[in-house]
RNA sequence: GGGGAGAUGGCCGAGCGGUUAAAGGCAGCAGACUGUAAAUCUGCCGACGAAUGUCUACGGAGGUUCGAAUCCUUCUCUCCCCA
């Protein structure tokens, strides 16, 4: 296919990114792969780790994805060796120690959950055991030194943890190289990362140098912050989005963002072009508009661009309805009772609450409704035979019968 | 190899023989107010029980004591300094 000019490339390349190192080296590369009609190597590394996606892995998923559509080569990389070895120290949470089995459906799922923003036809995917694995001890002392602790201590987290005398193991210095390693093998000429792989991007591209390669330009994303507009999205934080979210929760979860990050997800959750952002911004400024009714219109699209139109549409109405009208949803888990039951055992063992404690806490303070009645007393209880419907706190409903 | 410091609830961090389910902060949850925003105020915030309460919990295992997060022994782990 013929490519578009690089000006042209460039718009929707620099679109959202929040760095592009060297941008001239980019340039270049564009220019060549154009005139040689060659598709550059675009490499993105993921961490099968964690089955589900959110809209913040959306936002570096979008990116590999405009390389797509001006005709590149996207690879994703699936870092099942790294997911393999885990953290053998156990320290660190985020990195567990997978079998092959959790890593292989944790890889499908990742991919199936890709798809749904990536071309899959033309996606190249790789697993990074396939050559990490095959390396031996001297080859990784041989490729351990090409690197120097001082460089290494250069990344933040390393400086950091090193300063606050957190321990900080040997292996972990290994992993960007393996990394490096990655790029090395695919002969990347672009990598894409959040602004937190910036590290390591940059020692895949100079590992490339020492092994005599063209090396890697890398583009960093920002991280969008999840929901509680502080810390970067999350499942473990509890404060994501995810990519299979229910509609309703999706558009519910995207208006509790705070007004601060409005015009950040704009651009880095739906790719809002320039002149949607400009108006946002301008509309936010001005107040002309109730910030509410611009992320709802954020709210719309963010569903859309997952579920569907129509969806999108349904999910407002719900919101309307159980949130803003204080209306019972349609659809609700429901129970069929078929012996008296205190209300506090029906909450928790149907996961409205945590634990009785909870459930009994929130009676107390008023936030357990029968059929909207408030109940204060804690050993209310529950006749079978008629329909009610339970609602604890502000979006927790059960029907029982 | 030698010397020193340390490991407390989701996180940070006080406590250093009884009054400690363990100060304080953050996070979380609920209520009020709202735009399921932010900010603010109020309450809650180990489990179980209506409750006096019972059980579980201060890195692991033993021990001293009427009583231990607090003292002793040992193990595991971490950090610092010297070599």
């Amino acid at each position: 296919m013929a490519f578009l000019s690089v000006d042209q490339q460039w718009e929707l390349i620099s679109r959202g990114a929040e760095e592009i190192l060297p941008e001239e080296e980019l340039r270049q590369k564009l220019e060549k792969s154009r005139k040689s009609e060659t598709p550059l190597n675009v490499k993105l590394g993921c961490d099968p780790s964690c089955p589900d996606l959110h809209v913040g892995h959306g936002v570096v998923l979008r990116k590999l994805r405009h390389f797509q559509d001006l005709g590149h080569q996207a690879i994703l990389v699936i870092g099942d060796f790294t997911a393999m070895i885990g953290d053998p120290s156990g320290r660190n949470k985020t990195r567990p120690q997978l079998t092959l089995e959790e890593t292989k459906a944790n890889a499908k799922s990742y991919i199936a959950q890709a798809g749904l923003i990536l071309d899959i036809d033309t996606l190249k995917i790789v697993y990074n055991s396939d050559w990490l694995d095959a390396m031996n001890f001297s080859d990784v002392i041989r490729l351990s030194s090409h690197y120097t602790i001082a460089r290494m201590l250069e990344r933040d987290d390393f400086t950091k943890r090193y300063q606050s005398e957190t321990p900080i193991s040997i292996h972990e210095f290994m992993y960007p190289l393996a990394q490096g390693m990655d790029s090395v093998e695919l002969k990347a000429d672009v990598e894409l990362g959040g602004t937190d792989q910036k590290f390591n991007l940059l020692v895949g591209r100079n590992l490339q140098r020492e092994y005599d390669q063209d090396p890697q330009v890398i583009i960093t994303l920002p991280l969008l912050e999840g929901t509680d507009g502080n810390e970067k999205m999350s499942k473990s934080y509890g404060n994501d989005i995810g990519l299979t979210d229910k509609p309703e929760d999706m558009y519910g979860k995207s208006m509790s963002i705070s007004d601060e990050m409005i015009e950040k997800y704009f651009i880095l959750a739906i790719d809002a072009d320039a002149d949607t952002v400009s108006k946002v911004k301008k509309q936010l400024q001005d107040s002309s508009v109730n910030p509410r009714d611009v992320k709802r219109a954020l709210g719309r699209a963010i569903v859309k661009l997952y579920h569907g139109e129509e969806a999108s549409l349904a999910a407002e109405q719900h919101f309307d309805q159980v949130i803003v009208n204080k209306d019972a949803p349609e659809e609700m888990d429901e129970i069929i009772l078929d012996s008296d039951t205190l209300i506090i055992d029906i909450i928790t063992e149907n996961e409205l609450t945590k634990s009785k404690g909870e459930a009994r806490r929130l009676v107390k303070q008023g936030a357990v409704r029968i059929d909207n009645e408030k109940i204060s007393d804690m050993n209310f209880v529950l006749n079978p035979g008629k329909e009610v419907i339970v609602k604890v706190g502000k979006r927790k409903f059960l029907r029982v019968k």
